[in-house]
RNA sequence: GCGCGAUUAGCUCAGGGGUAGAGCACAUGCUUCACACGCAUGGGGUCGUUGGUUCAAAUCCAACAUCGCGCACCA
């Protein structure tokens, strides 16, 4: 029997095999026609053609402990998975790729024949990631899979656009937005990161128009866009400059007048208090530009190069070259006066990483819709945020909101529903705004074109990929799905997207369904390496989730990232790099997922104890043979029942790394270390029978409720020993087993377990002491030892076989009338005076050392308490188990130090 | 600049008004018939600094320092 299972644990093959087993079963689906309450998630969609990060592992895990939980706990569960088209990310690969491969452009191949391909590419790389969540156990309904782009997902985006567009809260316009120069698209402020720079101030000289031998000197960190400047401002207040405010200065190339103005933006204490202002390229100037009327010079273009505006030196140069040789032609001409060291804070475009470009360009805007509505959900708690501080952070920007740019210029996304006659089609899409009014019956917003098509052209751009990400909640559910499980439960996510994601979906779920989209949120925490870095590719810090499953098995990679996973702060995950003793390679090692992995183990070969004992009992058994319960079964049982109670609590506040830490600590310390190994004894074949079968039963009541409960944190092992263990048979898996209504003790009497839990720690605390004194005289663990007892309690003497065996003690002497000889180390237990003879083993010195230093530390805590006890506030003030507890102890340190005397005593 | 976190053992982190905790690492001893991915025992911390509240502060409050994050930015 036991040479069936392995001595280690060997996650591969079981981890696979279950996977199958509960899709086969339809364990995973969720029953919309079901009476049991609801229980559902929906996913956050990793990219299409992404793959599985550690920041993934830790929130699917999350996702995927509360759906099994739930269904423990008899809930209906609908866990909704998908993946989302992520336009930029996708499109940027599509693109490099077909660069790489076939040296071409998207505009090379058109329109259609680019989207072909990146379809193709979904097809190719989408289900990647898919797998990968599958292999980490993810009981998601995988039958309701989504994709942002299939086609009724598709149409609702759509739809969404034009009942905004009919609402009035979208709208089209010449806007200055966030350009990125790599992607040849604008982007929405949230796409933009501020890194800082370092850079370069530097100082120029205007001239000023019609006073010859007069200069301003101005301060820039961007010469090469002087080109498209197109006035200088001063702030109004400021008297080194008040009188040149309505002259001009002169722009050095393209040689021009340009007017002075007065502006309450420029700061006078910055560079020299003089901004040039170049409207097209920069977000504040162009305010400032429209308020005093300035012309706008766009010297740019898209891509970032220059163009002819800038100049014949300049034009088709790219913007950082041309920085350079602005600077210098400006020092050719004797106007620049220095140059500084300077940081400043840069926007770089998110996923292409380069700095984006202000830009004015026509662009579709959203005002944003049912703020008050959105923003008050989550204030009052009807949407629970948690760790509730991210609901400040919510707060703060929604109020601080501004209007969303939803159009993208890519052609990878959901194409923009807006048709434009042909014969008006230029007039209209270059016009500065557009509406009804002026458009006529030239202009169609709707799914499809009139007449077929013919005579119109739709708008080019495609939509944001969050515009069609806000709509997941409800867009990836049909109406009788609705019914059953929308507003959905609990959404998990990391705090970087809360503005991107989470705010969007509130406000698109009041807005489309009337109702919140989840009850609640939670944030998880990011991710970071040794050093405190975010996990990145670029960086390649981010060890392959799938070769950590690999090496450690995916139930070891969940649980160890449970347990350092902290509900609030960033945590870091270790790689240690050791060098191959042999080859000249790298061996990774992470010491956190070994934690796991161990635990794993731990987990198994207790079980393969348990199967070294015979078949499984009934463990329905354990009301028939409670009378035959020792303390330690009575003890370990009243541990279970504690660890079930503390994991509802624990549940209930999300608290994933407190009940990891609970089901570890249970099992490791309090199962194995102390019940098993003082039941071993009734395992024995010279064990009484009716002993052996009451133990046996024990075990399998506790094997069998822990298994439940570990389930959600390591489904696989626990599953696998379910079965192996025989707890499978007539009920099936152990992930669609309810969890028991009743404490594996009800009906037992409570001062009954009491009694037996505190015999059991005495017996315990016994050990501790007599192990230690072992330790202290160098004595082997499993030295036999010969102990006496000088009994205190009456029972002492029933638990000695048990004492024996935990102590690692040849024999317990506990008759009485045991005389020391002088020098026998004695001690206090709660079981009485115990002796451990030495018979001349032990060198007395060292043994005079130990007692000296053990008498100092005794007076030291028994002066500490003995003050605290004089004190009359104390006694007063403190409630009166603390009072009451420093007395006993300082009762119980005087016996020690008295006892400690002796023993120095007799050594002599 | 505003806001939010963090600061506890060598490392990674729990905890939390009333005697400082875990895992790893370290030391010593164990081929104890489930497990060396193990067992036993131990060493190691004035809980960032300074004040305040309290009979009592590592814990609550304030300020400061350092690190991190978010928002807003001065060209």
């Amino acid at each position: 029997m036991s040479a069936e299972i392995p001595k280690a644990y060997e996650p591969g093959a079981v981890e696979d095999k279950w996977f199958n087993r509960w899709v086969e079963a339809g364990a995973f689906r969720g029953d919309e026609s079901s009476d049991r309450p609801p229980y559902s998630i929906v996913i956050p969609p990793p990219n299409v053609t992404g793959v599985l990060t550690l920041g993934h592992v830790l929130n699917n895990t999350m996702q995927d402990i509360l759906a099994r939980r739930a269904r423990a706990e008899g809930k209906e569960v609908m866990w909704l998975p998908g993946t989302d088209h992520a336009g930029i990310a996708t499109q940027s690969k599509v693109e490099r790729h077909l660069r790489e491969s076939e040296g071409k452009t998207r505009r090379d191949l058109g329109r259609e024949e680019f989207l072909k391909r990146a379809w193709d590419w979904k097809e190719k790389h989408g289900g990647i990631i898919i797998r990968q969540l599958k292999k980490l156990g993810c009981s998601c309904d995988w039958d309701r899979e989504r994709f942002t782009m299939d086609e009724g997902y598709s149409r609702q985006v759509q739809e969404c656009f034009v009942h905004f567009f009919n609402s009035g809260h979208i709208y089209r316009g010449k806007r200055m937005v966030n350009w990125c120069p790599a992607s040849l698209t604008a982007l929405s402020d949230e796409e933009v990161i501020m890194k800082p720079q370092r850079g370069k101030l530097y100082y120029m000289r205007y001239e000023i128009a019609g006073e010859d031998g007069e200069y301003l000197e101005i301060a820039t960190t961007r010469p090469e866009t002087l080109m498209g400047d197109s006035g200088v401002a001063v702030n109004p207040k400021d008297e080194r400059y008040g009188h040149l405010v309505g002259k001009n200065a002169v722009r050095p190339f393209p040689r021009a007048e340009i007017p002075i103005v007065a502006d309450e933006h420029i700061d006078p204490e910055f560079g020299t208090g003089v901004l040039k202002v170049t409207p097209a390229h920069d977000k504040a100037d162009f305010e400032i530009g429209q308020k005093n009327g300035i012309e706008v010079i766009d010297i740019l273009n898209p891509d970032g190069t220059l163009n002819a505006l800038a100049g014949e030196d300049f034009a088709g140069m790219d913007r950082f070259e041309a920085r350079e040789k602005a600077a210098e032609k400006l020092d050719g001409m004797g106007l620049l006066v220095r140059v500084e060291d300077y940081e400043n804070n840069v926007g770089f475009s998110e996923r292409a990483g380069v700095p984006i470009e202000p830009r004015i360009s026509m662009q579709w805007f959203l005002r944003y819709p049912k703020l008050e509505e959105s923003t008050r959900a989550v204030a009052e708690r009807e949407i629970k945020f948690r760790p509730e501080r991210w609901a400040k952070t919510y707060a703060h920007w929604m109020e601080n909101i501004q209007d969303w740019c939803i159009s993208r210029q890519l052609w990878w996304g959901h194409r923009i529903p807006v048709w434009y006659r042909e014969d008006r089609a230029e007039e209209l899409r270059g016009a500065e705004s557009l509406d009804r009014e002026t458009a006529g019956d030239a202009l169609y917003v709707g799914l499809e074109p009139p007449d077929g098509g013919a005579g119109w052209v739709q708008d080019e751009d495609v939509l944001d990929t969050w515009f069609s990400s806000w709509l997941w909640p409800f867009a990836t559910m049909d109406e009788a799905t609705r019914g059953k499980f929308y507003p959905t439960t609990d959404l998990v996510t990391g705090p970087d997207i809360i503005f991107f994601w989470v705010a969007r979906m509130i406000m698109a779920g009041y807005e489309f369904t009337g109702e919140k989209p989840f009850a609640n949120v939670f944030f998880t925490s990011i991710i970071r390496d040794k050093q405190g870095r975010k996990m990145s590719k670029s960086l390649g810090n981010s060890p392959d989730p799938l070769d950590l499953i690999a090496k450690y098995g995916a139930d070891a990679l969940r649980f160890s990232v449970m347990r350092i996973a902290p509900t609030g702060t960033d945590v870091r995950f270790i790689e240690e790099k050791k060098r191959d003793k042999k080859g000249g390679g790298e061996e990774s090692s992470c010491p956190q997922v070994e934690e796991g992995r161990n635990f794993a183990n731990k987990l198994w070969n207790a079980c393969r104890f348990r199967q070294m004992q015979g078949g499984t009992v009934d463990s329905d058994q354990l009301s028939v043979i409670s009378g035959r319960l020792s303390i330690y079964d009575l003890d370990i049982l009243a541990k279970l029942d504690a660890l079930a109670a503390d994991l509802v609590r624990s549940f209930e506040a999300y608290k994933f790394q407190e009940s990891a830490s609970r089901l570890y600590d249970f099992f490791w310390n309090e199962f194995c270390d102390w019940y098993l190994e003082s039941i071993k004894s009734h395992f024995r074949d010279d064990a009484e029978p009716a002993r052996r079968e009451a133990a046996l039963v024990v075990f399998d009541t506790v094997l069998s409720r822990y298994l439940q409960l570990l389930h959600p944190f390591m489904p696989h092992i626990s599953e696998e020993l379910w079965e192996k263990l025989g707890f499978a048979e007539g009920g099936g898996l152990l992930m669609q087993t309810p969890l028991p209504g009743a404490p594996a003790l009800e009906g037992v009497d409570p001062g009954r377990v009491a009694e037996a839990a505190s015999r059991a720690s005495a017996v315990f605390e016994t050990t501790r002491l007599a192990r230690h004194l072992k330790a202290q005289y160098n004595l082997a663990a499993n030295r036999n030892v010969k102990f006496h007892l000088e009994p205190e309690v009456g029972w002492a003497t029933e638990e000695l076989d048990t004492l024996k065996l935990l102590c690692g003690a040849g024999e317990i002497d506990a008759s009485g009338g045991y005389l020391p000889t002088a020098g026998t180390p004695t001690f206090l237990t709660p079981l009485g005076k115990m002796y451990m003879p030495l018979e001349g083993l032990v060198d007395v010195e060292a043994e005079r050392e130990r007692i000296g230093k053990e008498i100092a530390k005794a007076e030291k805590d028994l002066k500490q308490i003995a003050g605290k006890l004089a004190n009359a506030n104390f006694t007063e003030r403190a409630p009166k188990e603390v009072v009451e507890e420093n007395r006993e102890r300082r009762e119980a340190l005087k016996v020690r130090v008295e006892q400690l005397g002796e023993m120095l005593a007799n050594l002599s």
